[in-house]
DNA sequence: GAACCCATCATTTTT
DNA sequence: TGATGGGTTC
């Protein structure tokens, strides 16, 4: 097999029988898995209609399936590769019915989870504070997960009065779920195991097809999971498990690393391979990794080792807070790019999203596009929610969920005490909310609203009808024109409006793409997709831009250049981790921190601040507990004082930011990673001119193409005039390189509106004289102004 | 039914 | 700091 070690080729080569191959980071495992499904094709025989794939998310899964199909060529396409719930979801679509269900269910995501949890605990009259919604989805899934009805729930808990009224709400739940027909996530794991441990010939179905099964990223699987792994394995035991009990880091989510751990145990004749050869980092950045992780206990055997260079060795820099250390990751990402590095192989890991606001506003004064991975999810915009709440009620009325979501978006005078009494009237009666409004004339206390119910159920049975037909698009565009949903978002004439259009624009490309790409495209179906494929844009790859992200959203990406900030004890590892009684929750934290550090390929930067806010007030951490794992003789610390002062960072350039701060003048975020006055023939300079053009994009949601959507961020006119001050020489370059010349409209981040009135050549750079709508006047330097045209 | 004020409370997240 | 939710008022 080309271009494979020996432990990958053993690998590939060992098909039959249970198999562990424990990868480490960057040993190549995607490579292994798809060089054994060829493998298993072309030199064994296998037909590829027996290969099942699994992994957890689908950008694994589509990154898989491209390897595949690039590898073997036709036939490929046979393979089976899916995540864990598209896989149950189809097997439910199938057979849900053996188990008393009906086909069309609809998948509720964690938005309608909640709205069904608010509604049990308003049901049970429990107080919300004592139960809170959010803590009462974790148990129930914890339950579902280790495969517990809530009877067996019971049971199995102290039967203390707290925990049975959460048995009691794990009931009511889950009968809410089943009167509408709605599965959550879980259940799709856990009724598939149901299904085939009461449908033994339907298992045996599913285990003749799937005769070699790959499961990815093992270590995150979870009870449920392993158990339908299991049974889908037991008769031919071609189980082969890929994953590194190292980087286990969702155990909050319910994953067990006792699976990975124990599988020798549960399959004892499987053989074990590991991959310990990194092919990803540099010597200095795996040292660093291993001296982390080698604290923990209770580790797979396996170090990691390279053929790489030594290269640069890791820097740590303390700052004297989160904005200076903001600062200081900006000014590093100058030097690399002098260097000639690119945006798009640098990355900023953090451990809580909260993190991300500081670096936001400061990448944005610094005129560094970037984008955030994470966040809001696309289908979690209103909008979005809104409309496939109309998909969802017509395809399913007893989504009583989706119903309320809808019924009165937008305004029809059905108000809450009319939904009221027809909910009331429901649960008395025991049928859906939808039949209730059919029979609304029986309903006590609706008097006034029956007409306007009456007109509701008209137009849903006309979606109804158009969704028979089978023309998705059609039945979209219906909806948003029938329910007056586009003319009122049209009437609103705001910058947010204009955004929510832009994305229902968005969903019915997705819907039409659906459509146009699925063999049979059924409402059913694109429901699915819309629940079990969500937020599949949520990384550019190709695109000129630093990448934000968690440390959880890092796993299984690299880059280059790894800026890790915040290493802060109480922050990373996490207070909650600390304070836990879990004694495995400080080793998560190390795990993940192990995750972050091997996601760098040549340079890695950590970071900590000495001062830092956090939820409202300034606390003073200690440099995390990770860092002083990592031996001396591994790190650069860069410019530490040993004055007792803060400390500073002024390694890279001659005019320390920190300079301007200890001098006592205020925070110079302009001033911070500044052009410096560039050497005649450095070419790089031209960056930032070539970034005016560039938009800034917040992942997961609609193309922002508008300045001003970050214009919340902080960006105060001392800064701005700061900047008409203190502009340097840039690189030459000529107006044109803007956009906009004299006489264009243009729009500033701060001052809106304006009209170029002057463009002077400066030094490189020019110095645009604007006269803005609301501000008057101002003058400044193009290559900081980030103006565009309008 | 919208607009406002106050209190509260803050990991990590894919499907 | 900020988002969110409940309660109040018009």
């Amino acid at each position: 097999m080309a271009g494979l070690n020996p432990r990958q080729e053993e690998a590939c080569s060992y098909t039959e029988g249970p198999l562990l191959i424990l990868a480490g980071a960057g040993s190549g495992k995607t490579r292994v898995i798809t060089h054994r499904i060829a493998h298993l094709i072309e030199d064994k025989g296998v037909n590829p209609f027996n290969i099942l794939a699994i992994t957890f998310t689908n950008k694994a899964a589509g990154e898989m399936r491209t390897r595949v199909d690039a590898i073997i060529g036709p036939g490929a396409e046979k393979v089976w590769v899916s995540t864990f719930h598209a896989l149950c979801s189809k097997v439910m679509r199938r057979f849900y019915e053996r188990l008393g269900g009906t086909k069309n269910f609809t998948i509720y995501d964690a938005d309608d989870q909640r709205s069904a949890m608010k509604e049990v605990l308003r049901q049970l009259n429990l107080d919300e504070k004592q139960y809170p919604v959010r803590g009462m989805i974790a148990a129930i899934s914890r339950a579902k997960e280790s495969l517990l009805s809530p009877d067996e729930f019971e049971d199995q808990t102290e039967g203390d009065f707290r925990n049975r009224n959460i048995a009691r709400i794990y009931r009511e739940y889950q009968k809410r779920l089943e009167s509408s027909n709605a599965m959550d996530f879980d259940d799709l794991i856990c009724k598939t195991i149901d299904l085939f441990l009461q449908e033994p010939e339907v298992l045996e179905l599913y285990q003749e097809r799937f005769r070699y099964i790959m499961v990815d990223e093992y270590q995150d699987t979870n009870h449920a999971q392993f158990i339908l792994v299991k049974l889908l394995a037991a008769k031919y035991r071609n189980l082969c498990v890929v994953g590194d009990d190292d980087q286990s880091i969702y155990k909050f989510r319910g994953a067990n690393i006792r699976n990975i751990l124990n599988f020798e145990e549960e399959y004892p004749d499987a053989k074990v391979v590991k991959l310990e050869q990194n092919y990803r980092s540099t010597k200095n950045i795996l040292d660093v990794a291993n001296a982390v992780i080698a604290n923990n206990s209770g580790r797979k055997d396996k170090s990691l080792w390279t053929r790489n260079e030594e290269g640069e060795k890791v820097h740590f820099t303390r700052y004297r807070d989160d904005r200076g250390e903001a600062a200081g990751v900006c000014k590093k990402i100058f030097a690399l790019l002098r260097k000639g590095g690119n945006l798009q192989d640098m990355a900023v890991l953090y451990r809580t999203n909260a993190q991300s606001r500081v670096l936001e506003e400061q990448l944005i004064r610094e005129n560094i596009p970037y984008q955030l991975v994470g966040g809001t999810n696309f289908y979690a915009r209103k909008e979005i929610r809104d409309l496939v709440g109309y998909l969802k009620c017509v395809a399913n009325t007893a989504d009583d969920i989706a119903l309320v979501r809808i019924i009165n978006y937008p305004r029809r005078g059905i108000g809450d005490t009319t939904v009221k009494k027809l909910k009331d009237f429901a649960s008395q009666q025991g049928i859906s909310l939808y039949d209730a409004i059919r029979d609304c004339e029986i309903v006590p206390g609706v008097g006034r609203a029956v007409g306007k119910l009456r007109d509701f159920a008209e137009m849903m049975e006309g979606f109804q009808r158009t969704a028979e037909r089978g023309d998705l698009t059609r039945l979209y565009l219906d909806i948003l024109s029938v329910t007056g949903y586009q003319r009122e978002l049209e009437a609103e004439r705001t910058d947010e409006a204009r955004s929510r259009l832009e994305n229902l624009q968005e969903l019915r490309n997705k819907i039409t793409e659906y459509e146009t790409k699925a063999e049979e495209a059924t409402l059913v179906g694109l429901l699915e997709e819309i629940s079990l494929v969500a937020d599949t844009d949520s990384l550019e790859e190709d695109s000129d831009r630093l990448t934000l992200m968690t440390l959880h959203s890092a796993k299984g990406l690299e880059y280059p250049d790894v800026f890790l900030v915040g290493m802060e004890d109480r922050l990373f590892p996490s207070g909650m981790a600390l304070d836990s009684d879990d004694p495995d929750a400080e080793e998560e934290e190390r795990r993940l921190c192990y995750v972050g550090i091997t996601r760098a390929e040549k340079r890695l930067y950590l970071s900590a601040a000495t001062q830092r806010m956090t939820n409202g007030t300034v606390i003073y951490p200690d440099v995390s507990r990770f860092i002083h794992e990592i031996p001396e003789n591994l790190l650069v610390k860069d410019g530490i004082q040993e004055d007792g002062g803060f400390y500073t960072d002024v390694s890279d350039f001659s005019d320390s930011y920190y300079g301007d701060s200890r001098s006592g003048s205020s925070y110079g975020g302009a001033r911070a990673g500044r052009f410096e006055a560039p050497k005649k023939d450095d070419t790089p300079d031209l960056y930032y001119d070539e970034w005016q053009g560039s938009t800034f994009q917040r992942k997961g949601g609609s193309k922002n193409t508008d300045p001003d959507m970050e214009a919340g961020i902080e960006n105060d006119k001392d800064t701005a005039d700061k900047r008409d001050l203190s502009a340097g020489p840039g690189a030459s370059v000529s107006a044109s390189i803007f956009g906009y010349t004299v006489g264009d409209h243009v729009k500033h981040i701060k001052f809106g509106r304006g009209l170029v009135t002057e463009m002077i050549p400066c030094g490189g750079d020019f110095e645009v004289a604007v006269t803005f709508d609301e501000f008057g006047e101002k003058r400044m330097f193009a290559s900081l102004a980030k103006l565009r045209k309008i």
